[in-house]
DNA sequence: ACCTGAACACCGTTCAAGT
DNA sequence: ACCTGAACACCGTTCAAGT
């Protein structure tokens, strides 16, 4: 197996050069890559640096700060605008882009929504969202708009990520909502099965189906928040 | 151990009931609400039922189908409004009162967004709601406008679920922003401590601002749904 | 049909012992 | 300081054997 412990007898004896911390999260950031984040373990991870389990735990920690490490990472590689875009422009920007990144590593969305300002590399994007908003008017309502923006977008790439691992979430949602175009007692059903219905279901329309919802769903709530300004 | 495996030699020799799907799923709703879903076993639930873990499988399925049935059972509980009530008012009230049974049962409403109509018993909400909206004007895109609305509550829900098993997650995030109150270089952060710094961190007010900003994100999400009606 | 009892292939974490 | 190697207390799932 792939994933069984490894053979050699002394790291230092083979004249290869320590592990550290970095190259552990390194590991586990590929892994995370190829199988989402509760898609690997710390003994798989141990097995692809050829050393044994303990290791991870004396370089970096438990599971947890193995997985922050990687969100750290993830985190790092979404850009942050510049600020003097406008305020919509700005958010459409950095969740789009955002959204591709973290799609890239699902479970990181789902763990940057949970622990928010904890992950280092976040602040510099929170420090400047939440600036262009109270350039935009919106005063000390600034952080609580900024937060429910933020949200609204990476709660749905979260969600959009944990049905990528039910392999049949997706097809069968499709598919049980279109079985009820043609129920007559149920007529809201029926209006989903109808827009179900004229929807293409092999995975490239389902991806193309998500990133347009993805695309209302930001538009709503920017229109949610601009209801703000205009109802002084 | 309370979680260790039975003794007792035979439940048909010891005149014992037979075990049947129902009191499993009986069994995972009530350590579900105790402990979150995933917070159990499948051998904790065997060893409260005092079989052996085998018997789960035979009678249920595997994991995940026992946590379906959990989900199924927990949105049952959900009540549905009736639909004469204006749009924004059945929302409110379902959205709400959703909130209150899922968070009796974390981890359920993560999965609710996740396989949504999947689930038998949301069934009837999701066909209320898309009637009430429909007969509010958004017509064909009433489907799309629930989706967008059901998900901006319930995912966050999900969130405040996830935050509820890093017992130190919410104290940590505000002790942490508060810190930035006085960043001068950093004034997007600094807005964000101040106002982190005037609130209370004990549990009950941590609660209340959760509750407070999700009805901020309702009333967002419901404004930015509202939009599409007074911009035709 | 239902359940027992064990086996299998995994987990994360800990830690004494070696180098 | 760094790593080995093993142990511990768990998992979910499978399945032959009993009743």
């Amino acid at each position: 197996m792939a994933d069984s412990a490894p053979r050699r007898r002394s790291r230092a004896s083979a004249g290869l050069p320590p592990i550290t911390a970095d190259k552990i999260i390194d590991a586990a950031v590929e892994l995370t890559g190829e199988r989402g984040l509760d898609g690997w373990s710390i003994r798989q991870i141990a097995t692809r640096l050829d050393v044994w389990p303990g290791v991870i735990a004396h370089h970096v920690g438990d599971r947890e700060a193995v997985v922050m490490g990687v969100t750290d990472r993830v985190i790092s590689r979404i850009p942050v605008p510049g600020d003097d875009v406008p305020w919509r422009d700005w958010f459409r920007s950095v969740m789009s882009e955002g959204r591709t990144v973290l799609r890239e590593y699902p479970g990181v969305a789902r763990r940057l929504c949970v622990v928010g300002p904890n992950v280092p590399s976040a602040l510099p994007t929170i420090d400047a969202g939440i600036r262009v908003l109270m350039k935009a008017g919106f005063g000390e309502q600034a952080p609580e708009v900024y937060r429910f923006l933020f949200n609204s977008a990476f709660a749905l790439v979260a969600v959009e990520d944990d049905r990528g691992s039910f392999p049949t979430a997706r097809a069968d949602m499709g598919r049980a909502m279109a079985a009820f175009a043609e129920d007559d007692s149920r007529p809201g059903l029926a209006a989903a099965g109808t827009v179900a219905r004229g929807r293409g279901t092999d995975p490239r329309d389902i991806a193309a189906q998500e990133t347009e919802f993805f695309h209302f769903t930001l538009e709503r709530s920017l229109d949610g928040a601009e209801a703000m300004l205009t109802s002084r």
